[in-house]
DNA sequence: CGTACCATTGACGACGGTCAAAAAACGTGG
DNA sequence: CCACGTTTTTTGACCGTCGTCAATGGTACG
């Protein structure tokens, strides 16, 4: 685990001290903490983060690039957890095993914290804690939705998980995929063949256009939310 | 909500007073301050205990009894999100809102216990809190475990309810189901004809044993676990 | 004992998986 | 900038699993 490793081992309590002082803008302060607190590691394409069953020890916030969580199974069948963006915190575990294994979809850069600093700190201040408990809650909240998800029909899934990177990349109707057929396929349950279908289905009845294969533009939001149900 | 209003809104500390004398008890504690601080609430077969995006003001123990919750889309379709057997606690949520209903299946004993009591709790006590959080983990993981086996064929769908099941009734190998086929289907994203069929190959296969349409002996564990994956 | 509700079984069709091949995109080095 | 090999994506033909519709059988409870 952590192969590149430049993880500074000490981290400083410097941003913490005048915390308390704005209780208010609740968001930011997690966030500036786990920043002050960690070091930034580059991680190239494909190269794995962290693997499942690996004592988790750090914490992973997205600074750039796309990263994704999985799991193999003893027939070679893949599941995928969940994509993290630009933003995203992944590998909060409560447990002290990852469930998950974690690449890098793309050339990605990562900022890692100590788990145990983390916790010292929800510990001392209860604004920290109640905000790392909200972020459980949002990945639940997404584990959820990955449930609704796979029950539904094909075409339902691959709308389902359009509409989904359309929210989480706020860039209008262009989305840019970073991840390729076969990892968004893992991730509906689907086949890639099925999901390379249901695009140009999708296509034909003009609901998105696929500028190039990696960038989809949906024209018709509208018509995909009906479809997604 | 909590139509059957037996909430006792005040709630003593009592419990808690001595608490940090074990703290190496760790289950137990936030186990007793539940008890104490909670109400018992009766329930009868299919009636709700609380509905989607209603306020998450109290969190739910289950005292006897089983509990399902759910979401029901636009088109009717049903999905389970899970199943609660005595002694697992749901209604947990980060959110203000619950993202999910609440039924008893079969009548119930609930302990209802005061959101903001058991938040109180946790921010004067560590270990209460500690305590919150692998609770959220504990259901994290089974979320996360039940995205695998919506990704699988319905045999190993049903198979993998019938384990799960098993396991947290520890029965031996007599499972004794509190839910209808059609409970089953909508948690594991199937249909009620599809389980039915799935059960009697198990059994034609020697796996199972359909006792009553209710019962379950399993009687080839290994099988099972092999069909599983 | 009768009446709902629940579970099983059957026939058939559609959706999505599998296998295979072609086409497109991408990266690398000349 | 182009030629080349590799990876990714698309498309096609076929088949199996599971959903749909419908009827029958079983069980619990008044």
């Amino acid at each position: 685990m952590l192969t590149q490793n430049a993880i500074r081992t000490g981290f400083t309590w410097r941003a913490t001290n005048n915390l308390h002082a704005s209780p208010q803008l609740s968001t930011s302060l997690l966030r500036d903490s786990i920043n002050v607190m960690g070091a930034t590691v580059p991680y190239s394409r494909n190269t794995e983060i962290f693997g499942e069953n690996e004592s988790a020890d750090y914490v992973y916030k997205v600074l750039a690039g796309a990263v994704r969580t999985y799991k193999v199974f003893a027939d070679g069948r893949r599941q995928i957890g969940g994509f993290y963006l630009p933003g995203d915190v992944f590998g909060l575990e409560t447990d002290d095993c990852h469930t998950f294994s974690a690449e890098a979809i793309n050339d990605a850069k990562i900022l890692v914290v100590k788990r145990t600093a983390l916790m010292a700190l929800a510990i001392r201040d209860n604004e920290v804690a109640r905000e790392l408990w909200s972020m459980m809650g949002q990945e639940m909240r997404r584990v959820q939705d990955h449930i609704l998800l796979l029950i539904k029909s094909a075409k339902e899934r691959v709308v389902g998980f359009l509409l989904e990177m359309a929210e989480r990349v706020p860039s209008g109707n262009n989305i840019e995929l970073p991840m390729t057929r076969q990892d968004i396929a893992d991730y509906l349950g689907l086949t890639m063949e099925t999901v390379s279908r249901t695009l140009t289905d999708l296509q034909t009845g003009a609901s998105i256009k696929l500028a190039s294969a990696r960038r989809i533009v949906l024209q018709d939001r509208g018509a995909l939310r009906r479809i997604c149900g």
